[in-house]
DNA sequence: ATGATTTAATTCACATGTTAAGTAATCACC
DNA sequence: GGTGATTACTTAACATGTGAATTAAATCAT
């Protein structure tokens, strides 16, 4: 209610806020099934008996290898991952188990319907722009390799 | 090179891609005065003897209070930030120390033509339409306040 | 003024982000 | 077929994200 203090105007700032936003729609409900938003993607990620190496669903999760180290140990502890065994035995393999497809099929009825709902209040044409536009970004800024 | 995975189409991984692209762009050069991100856009918000609470600080910079304390607790410790008294001494007004006003400037030339690059490269109407629609999208998810 | 309530910030515990270093398996090549 | 480089992943160390509990100070009701 006080002066915009004309900060939303950075890309990075606007970027950041958009993605919480989203986020805050989607956290209670995958919290209320013990996940963590990164590890749903990880789990989104191998739905429907996907079997991916750590490099792979690092790239698709967005979630760097470290962190994704954590997560499988952690996805695997409860019995939702379990390792492929593979040629090349530097890979780690994974997939999910019967128990995390269930969970999965569970979270992903109501994440859609969330989906849905996003699409409804901000136009199903204005986000599909949106999405195009985002990848455009991402292209621009990766190709010219400028880092300075 | 390989079969795209039709994972693009969500908004929340188009976003976080994004948002990695982008800030890739800045990570080096503001590490190099040894800073994180984070710690950046905090000193951003206070650049030019601004003063702000806790509060207004963590929204402006889109930071969560508890990391804000250890961030102001860092940033402190290298005598970039100090601590204004207050009439409500429940708030912790911080401003810039002379160095830090430094420090900003230093970085924020580079980081403006860094910029000023992605504009030219991802067009600058468009990237003014994107930062709109980023926070329309924002704006539609938080009055809308069903959280189901 | 006293006590209940509210507010601002911090602390705690755990999960993830980030970079650098380490480890083990594979590959290239002679 | 053994050696050096490369690859895939993990560990380590530190910073931040996140929600719940805590502390301290101001406000409110009476």
């Amino acid at each position: 209610m006080a002066e915009a203090p004309r900060y939303d105007d950075s890309l990075s700032i606007a970027l950041l806020r958009a993605r919480d936003a989203v986020t805050a729609k989607f956290r209670d409900h995958v919290g209320e099934a013990g996940l963590t938003l990164q590890q749903w993607r990880v789990i989104r990620a191998l739905a429907g008996g996907t079997e991916l190496d750590t490099t792979t669903l690092a790239s698709r999760s967005v979630i760097l290898a470290p962190s994704l180290t954590r997560i499988i140990r952690h996805l695997a502890g409860r019995n939702l991952v379990v390792k492929v065994p593979t040629r090349d035995r530097r890979q780690r393999v994974v997939r999910l188990t019967d128990e995390g497809e269930a969970l999965f099929t569970r979270i992903w009825e109501v994440s859609q319907q969330k989906y849905a709902a996003i699409e409804d209040a901000f136009g199903r044409a204005e986000m599909r722009d949106l999405v195009v536009s985002l990848n455009r970004l991402r292209a621009c800024l990766e190709s010219d390799g400028a880092p300075g």
